[in-house]
RNA sequence: GCUGGCGUAGCUCAACCGGUAGAGCAGCUGACUUGUAAUCAGCAGGUUGGGGGUUCAAGUCCUCUCGCCAGCUCCA
């Protein structure tokens, strides 16, 4: 059955122009809007399918939304057009040998093992042989064979990973393949009915990737492409994906001088002037809430004795990742992760039931050795301060406490507009004590979320090694999640440091212990809000919130007066006084994206005003000074 | 770490098949005193990421190394 995409078009679109609500998101121009299509949407998300829908709508950006009711059929779509291009690749390169290919979030993809190694030019050579198997229109033949049979088939075209595949499924399972032509693959579908349906299509990129995931595997060539079911639709897309690299942070945050990155420390950014006003303000906004949910601020050492990693089991389970150093002869180690620290506060003096739950939190600065390859801008850096706390607490509080844990985070994020995902993660393979505490401790976790009413997925075996986990997962740019908020539940590490507290009847008992962290890291949040923004920050955390430009320099002095009077009220403020002409001024203003511009001249100086220009709206006119600073200085404090 | 690609001035990019590095913006200096997104002129700026090699000659070819990008693996 053929169904048709739907395509929304938002914004300065010359034929579909719609009047919406400034800072709303897509999803919720939708649900006004278009109440309907709004419930398809939220089907295709809970099943983590469409694209673009957390993204904020921008003055001038074309906003598209690829869902509804034909995901399946853009699906199939893309999945034949990955069939079409291993038919082109074996066309083209007869030895190469087939992987998997299947479609994806916003494309497909296709693994293939050849002797031949693809360069960019071989994509054009083969977007041309995928052409002319569209133009060929070869139907798609679906068959099931006994897996006899297709072990036969698949032998005899020398086919080795299909016939591993093959040999892993059940032994009595048909197995399903799909033919075009000369070409057949191992598939369980659905297509489209012919390789002429796949009418606009484009190869992105080349790849690596390890056959089966698994690095033990070799590494095959992987070839990344994305077709739609109209060229319109593939040039909307392609569009999409050129502003979403305009927003990248690590291309603003150079540009608005946020931070840097040097070849003498990879991996170790460097927050310069800019990037330190948004880092504190998220810092204030951050402690004003936690000390209002009832948490105590501590700050713990970045070198401890190597003894306590043993003890607590991460020289065992996470040494790989760790810097070590020496003190005096004696084996040290550089944090990779506050709890040690944390506990050995909570063990610094005794503790009675009625203290709990103990709320302790810490910016706390961690190194970790990742991977080379795995770095990325701020997103993925070897040194990065985790907003941390523990909570130490009586069995019976954990789902009270896990609720409230989950409460804040809601709040937090919501000062943001950020939206995210939960996922539960479980016991991995290598983790530190036996099922029946796993069991519990996940449970306790499920239960949280389910009377909060948190939607979550589950993530099986992706645990930290001393307790399960709920990931909170932020979106950049261009649609990759990553993790920032987590809360573990940690049953192991009290056990290992013994602690205990003080119970009604006199005896010491063991706390349950949460490891949480709401931002995750300072440097990847960060990087979420330089995107999520695109580097247009909300007055209450721009670096620079006014800046005064005098059209001429008889106006210095009335400028500076304006600039004394704003920094006296804590307001971020410069002056422009170059010799330039107040059209260059402005424009620069403009590109650093900061959110007020007074301009002043003549006029203004001799009747106290200020002609007031907004990154957003442009000119507003001349008003008094005395206003505007009433009006900013409520904006600043509303953080809208 | 793995696979592939890339690395030229602060930024964005030029330099045919090897012939000895060039532009715009930014910066500095000067002129202009300017009304809502780029005033004009001049100056300065690079051992082409680093080491080694091939060659009469290397930004260009080879090699090692560092870093960056995409993805894989891993993860806040």
């Amino acid at each position: 059955m053929e169904k048709e995409m739907i395509k929304i078009s938002f914004a300065v679109n010359p034929d579909y122009k719609i009047e919406v609500e400034k800072g709303l998101t897509i999803l919720e121009i939708v649900a006004q809007k278009a109440p309907k299509l709004y419930k398809l949407i939220l089907a295709a998300k809970a099943n983590g399918k469409g694209i673009g829908l957390g993204d904020r709508v921008e003055e001038d950006s074309l906003i598209q939304i690829f869902t509804g009711a034909d995901e399946e059929g853009l699906h199939a779509l893309r999945h034949t057009a990955s069939h079409i291009m291993a038919q082109a690749v074996q066309r083209l390169f007869p030895d190469t040998k087939l992987a998997i290919g299947p479609a994806i979030a916003n494309g497909f993809y296709y693994d293939l093992d050849s002797a031949h190694v693809f360069t960019p030019d071989d994509l054009t050579a083969i977007e041309t042989e995928m052409a002319k198997i569209v133009e060929e229109d070869i139907p798609l033949v679906h068959e099931i064979l006994p897996r006899d049979k297709a072990l036969e088939l698949f032998s005899g075209l020398g086919a080795i990973y299909k016939v591993e595949l093959i040999n892993e499924l059940p032994e009595d399972m048909p197995i399903s393949i799909y033919r075009q032509g000369d070409f057949i693959d191992l598939c369980a579908g659905p297509h489209v009915s012919s390789t002429g349906k796949v009418k606009a299509f484009k190869l992105q990129s080349l790849a690596g990737a390890y056959w089966r995931g698994d690095e033990k595997n070799k590494m095959l060539q992987r070839i990344y492409g994305t077709a739609f079911a109209k060229k319109t639709e593939l040039d909307a897309y392609l569009k999409l994906l050129e502003e979403a690299a305009a927003r990248d942070h690590r291309k603003l945050g150079r540009e608005l001088d946020l931070f840097s990155l040097q070849d003498e420390g990879p991996g170790f950014p460097f927050f310069h002037p800019h990037g330190m006003v948004i880092r504190n303000e998220i810092e204030k906004l951050w402690r004003e809430l936690h000390f209002a949910f009832g948490y105590d601020e501590i700050k713990t050492p970045v070198i401890l004795s190597r003894d306590l990693w043993i003890q607590s089991g991460h020289w065992e389970h996470y040494r790989n990742n760790m810097y070590f150093t020496e003190i005096d002869e004696a084996p040290y180690a550089i944090k990779p992760m506050n709890c040690p620290g944390c506990i050995l506060v909570y063990r610094a003096h005794h503790h009675s039931y009625r203290e709990l739950p103990i709320r302790m939190c810490e910016m706390g600065l961690v190194h970790r050795h990742e991977l080379s390859g795995a770095l990325h801008g701020l997103m993925r850096v070897r040194a990065f301060t985790q907003d941390d706390a523990h909570i130490f607490m009586l069995p019976g509080q954990i789902k009270d406490e896990i609720k409230k844990v989950i409460e804040l985070f809601d709040k937090v994020y919501s000062v943001y507009g950020l939206k995210y995902h939960a996922e539960l993660s479980t016991k991995p393979e290598k983790a530190m004590g036996d099922d029946a505490i796993w069991e519990v401790a996940t449970e306790a976790l499920r239960e949280a979320m389910e009377e909060y009413g948190l939607k979550y997925k589950v993530n099986p075996g992706d645990g930290a090694f001393y307790g399960p986990k709920i990931d909170f997962h932020l979106e950049d740019s261009l649609g990759r999640t990553w993790q920032c908020g987590t809360i573990q539940l940690d049953m192991q590490m009290p056990e290992k440091f013994d602690l205990t507290y003080i119970g009604e009847d006199g005896q010491k008992h063991r706390p349950v212990m949460i490891h949480r962290a709401l931002y995750g890291s300072m440097e990847r949040f960060i990087g979420i809000l330089i995107e999520h923004y695109a580097g247009a920050f909300p007055l209450w955390m721009a670096p620079v919130q006014v800046k005064i430009l005098p059209i001429t320099d008889r106006q210095t002095e009335y400028a500076q007066k304006l600039k004394e009077a704003l920094f006296k009220e804590k307001i971020r403020v410069t002056v422009d006084e170059r010799n330039e002409k107040i059209g260059y001024k402005i424009r620069e203003a403009q590109v650093q994206k900061i959110p007020y511009m007074l301009v002043i001249g003549d006029k203004e100086m001799e009747e106290g005003k200020v002609a007031v220009r907004k990154r957003k709206e442009g000119d507003l006119g001349a008003q008094d000074f005395a206003n505007f600073l009433t009006a900013i200085k409520n904006e600043i404090a509303e953080k809208a």
